[in-house]
DNA sequence: TGATTTTATTTCGAATTCGAATTAATATAA
DNA sequence: TTATATTAATTCGAATTCGAAATAAAATCA
């Protein structure tokens, strides 16, 4: 192969997820990286603010603006790290815990309508062939 | 397969992409979208904006901006279209042609260093799958 | 120990992006 | 024809994102 269709393809799926994401949180206030980090912080519990960039894969500057709004809306908390602290932990809080529990089953079904156009072995192919040109 | 792991993975590996050519054509003084622009132009020929915006997934308004900066910086030519004077028609400039000229083979070879850890049939098929999950 | 380097995060100003409203031209309908 | 609707693109103000510099704490070194 020579050319970057394949760049092309992959580009185009993404912004099909990320456009519907987007205008379903949106419709609850939230930009499609809250979104995301309140998620990441749903499924792991309290992590760190590095922790969590490595989740919403933007710049770590965007992301205290990101936390900064989500803190202001009481959807997450924030406190230092005794160990370090330089290190702030996130975690959700309970009107944070409750929107997500309310919102993430229907996000699931959403996202899954669009992936379960793959059977299921088509889709641990697609996995294994994103993660090999996924890493770094 | 119940959850959205596959989307995880995927746009993690876009962010890869996304990261390098970003930081490629940053030194260029070009955004990942400004350089998007001028490669949909390179490939198509002269397209209007909202073919454009067809290839550089942002919002109408954003591209707007963007091809005004390419405009300013001779990179692009706008004219109306003849036939339909709300129709702005976008072309490479001769600085511009050139330019893609001495960059684009480099960008290629740079991405394809990533997408060659897949093998021919693993690409095509990869291909395949995401078109089927970036269908409409 | 005190000095230096590294790590974690935020601040700042500028650039980019967005959605909603607007403008302007074309197409359709009466 | 003259409304009316649709389409193409831009403008505007606000939100988001970025990179570089700053801050502050911890780790390493001498």
């Amino acid at each position: 192969m020579k050319d970057l269709k394949t760049i092309t393809i992959l580009f185009r799926a993404v912004d099909r997820f990320q456009s519907e994401i987007s205008s379903s949180v949106n419709e609850m206030g939230l930009s499609l990286t809250s979104f995301m980090a309140l998620e990441a912080l749903y499924h792991k519990g309290p992590i760190n603010v590095a922790q969590l960039q490595s989740k919403v894969l933007i710049a770590n500057s965007s992301l205290s603006y990101v936390i900064e709004q989500l803190e202001n809306k009481d959807l997450i908390h924030i406190e230092s790290d005794h160990h370090d602290r330089r290190r702030r932990v996130c975690s959700l809080t309970s009107k944070g815990m409750q929107i997500m529990n309310e919102v993430y089953p229907k996000h699931v079904r959403d996202q899954r309508k669009r992936l379960d156009r793959l059977n299921h072995d088509e889709e641990i192919e697609l996995q294994r062939l994103l993660k090999k040109i996924g890493l770094d």
